[in-house]
DNA sequence: CGCAGATGGTTGCAAGTGCAACTATTGCAA
DNA sequence: TTGCAATAGTTGCACTTGCAACCATCTGCG
C-alpha cells in the first residue's frame, strides 16, 4: 500500500472494491490517505538522501545514523546495545555495522575492563573526521528535502505528531500474545 | 540519527560539540526535531506491523503492499514497472517478490499479447483470497497503531504535510550531476 | 527491409537484515 | 566455592535488497 500524489484518490474506495463495504470499519479513510501519505514520504525522502549520502561520503544513511549517535555520546562512546536500540537497528545488524565502520577506520571496538560482557564502540579520530566532512552536505539535504517542504510553524506540530506515534509504539518486542 | 520520545532534547545541540556552531546554520533544530521523529515513527511503527502481518498472514508487508496495488487495479492485474513504482520498490525487487508470491499461487505472471516485453502480474483468486484474510486485521492494526494516535482533525493536517514532501521528492532518480 | 536505440524485465552479485542459537562473562545463592 | 540464571555480543542461516549488466522485444529511421 503505497503511493500518495493525489489527495482526492480514496485508497479505501479502491479497496471496498475487494474488502467490502466495511472496509471503511476497519480503517477510517482519512487514517489510510495518511498512512499511504506517510509510507511514500518516508520512501522517497530516504532513497535520495541515502544516494546523496553514498555519493558524496561513501556512507551509508545506517552508517550516518551509528556514528551520530556515537558523535553525539559522552566520549564519543557507547555500548553496543545502547547504540542498537539508539539507532533502531538489531543488535547483530549492529554487530555486523561496525565490524565495517572499524575496516574504514572509523570506530573501534573496546572490550569493558570493569565488565567483560561490555564492549564500547568509539568513534576514531578518524571517524570524527569522516563525520565532519559527511555531516554538512547530509544536513543541508535534510533540510532541503524534508524541511523545505513546510513552514516552520508547521514543522513544530508535525514533531508532536510523529512523537505521539513513535511513543505509541514504544514497546521494543511484541507483548500480545 | 534516530531516538525520539524527549522533545525538550535538540538533537542538534549534541551535534554541535563535534560540529561546532554552524550545525544550525545547516539544519533548524525544529527540522532536526522532526526528522528524528519521522525516522523513529517509521521505525516503530513499520516494525510492530510487519511482525504481527507475518505471525497473522505469514505475509510481509511489503508482500502486502504489492498484493494492495493489485487489488486496486483494474482487473486485478498491473504491469511490472507500473508495480513497481506504485509500491516503491525497485524492479529487480519486485521480480523477485513476484516469484514468491506466485510460488504460493497468489499472484501469476501473464505475457502481454501486444507488447511481448510486458508482463502483467495478476491476482489470483486464492490471492484474492489471502488478501481478503489478511487485510482486516492488517488495517485495524494500522488504525491502532498509526491512526489512534492523533484525533481525526490532526490526521488531514499530518496528510497535507506528508504530501508535500513526498511531492517535493517526487524524482525517482537523481538527477543533479 | 534491416538495424540502431529505446523500453520492459530478469539475473549475477555483493551487500544488508533479523532471528535464533551460541559463547563469554557476571552475579547471586546454596 | 560451585553452579546456574541473566546479560552482552557474535555468528549461522535464510532471506531481501538494489545496482548494473544482460536478454528480449518493439519502434523508427535510413
Amino acid at each position: 500500500m503505497a503511493t500518495a500524489e493525489q489527495p482526492q484518490n480514496a485508497p479505501l474506495d479502491d479497496l471496498s472494491k475487494i474488502l467490502g463495504s466495511d472496509a471503511h470499519a476497519l480503517l477510517d479513510p482519512a487514517v489510510a490517505r495518511a498512512w499511504i501519505a506517510f509510507l511514500t514520504a518516508y520512501g522517497r525522502v530516504t532513497r535520495a538522501l541515502s544516494s546523496e549520502l553514498m555519493d558524496a561520503s561513501g556512507m551509508s544513511l545506517a552508517d550516518f545514523d551509528v556514528m551520530a549517535q556515537l558523535a553525539r555520546a559522552e566520549g564519543y562512546a557507547l555500548r553496543m546495545t545502547e547504540l542498537a536500540d539508539a539507532a533502531l537497528i538489531s543488535k547483530s545488524g549492529l554487530t555486523r555495522r561496525i565490524d565495517r565502520l572499524a575496516v574504514n577506520g572509523w570506530v573501534t571496538r573496546r572490550r569493558c575492563t570493569e565488565d567483560g560482557r561490555v564492549h564500547w564502540a568509539t568513534l576514531t579520530p578518524l571517524g570524527v573526521k569522516a563525520f565532519r566532512g559527511a555531516a554538512p552536505g547530509h544536513l543541508r539535504a535534510v533540510a532541503e528535502r524534508f524541511g523545505a517542504s513546510l513552514p516552520a510553524s508547521e514543522m513544530d506540530r508535525l514533531t508532536r505528531d510523529l512523537i505521539k506515534i513513535a511513543t505509541k509504539n514504544k514497546e521494543r518486542t511484541r507483548e500480545a500474545v
